[in-house]
DNA sequence: CTAGACCTTCACGCCGGCGGCAGGGTCAAG
DNA sequence: CTTGACCCTGCCGCCGGCGTGAAGGTCTAG
């Protein structure tokens, strides 16, 4: 497919699309004519790549980390190498803080808010299903 | 206090708590000299400021939620105005959302690194307690 | 009185994930 | 052949929470 469905087919931007290539996320094909040319597969690797840059890695960071993304079912030997296991326990345990600073300020917001038991006030609040983007 | 104490208690920077200040979040006195001083009731802000800047928030949305924060044990009568208040459920959607796409990022990093039961792996890591910072 | 730690106000720099535009090719339908 | 949707490669812009000097005043211990 053509980077134009492609952007449709997960969100983001052709602009984007370009981007993660250039620092190579992606490698799609080229036709002669010099238009991109993604696979299947491509779809699985931009929704993750949305999904780690949201979490706050870098580019670099998730470049490193992409050869390892299994196909569904597709198990991957060794993990990778080691240095980049501990990169990737670091970014993990930097996303777990990220989320304890997410709930302590969801908390505070509680509390301002009028709210008096934060920790109960999580499951109580159904509203805004899943906007989609 | 003046400005080097309350960036060792409050683990800014004084830079920031400038910076902060031209935001609108806090109003310190001067001294004739010129010196800011500082009291008690800024450490408590300070922390809350940096909680919800670490959160996504903006100054110009935390400006407006400051007035909010209650003293230890006092409460504020009515939480705010109603667009306010509006604003801060979104900000409380977002901040939910984002510890959900946190969790998948977290998931994804869970597989590539081999756990297989992603949601088993949260409490089977109990490494780096609380850095300080 | 003096040193040196601390403070003040500008004001420019930075980063990184794109947005957006210009100027030009490609491709399928009619 | 033409039209219109789509694609290409540059390349500048942006945002916002500070970092980092520079050039100069202030405060306190000795």
């Amino acid at each position: 497919m053509r980077i134009g469905e492609l952007a449709r087919r997960t969100g983001a931007t052709p602009r984007a699309l370009r981007y993660y290539e250039e620092q190579g996320l992606l490698r799609p094909e080229r036709r002669p004519s010099g238009y991109r040319e993604y696979d299947e597969r491509d779809v699985d690797a931009v929704h993750a790549i949305r999904t780690l840059f949201a979490a706050g890695l870098n580019s670099a960071t998730i470049a490193e980390i992409l050869p390892g993304l299994p196909s569904p079912g597709h198990r991957r030997p060794g993990p990778t190498c080691p240095e980049l296991l501990a990169g990737l326990a670091r970014e993990r345990t930097r996303i777990t803080r990220q989320m304890d600073e997410l709930a302590s300020a969801r908390d505070l917001l509680d509390t301002i808010m009028g709210a008096q038991a934060p920790s109960e006030v999580i499951r109580a609040r159904p509203q805004a299903p899943a906007a989609p983007r």
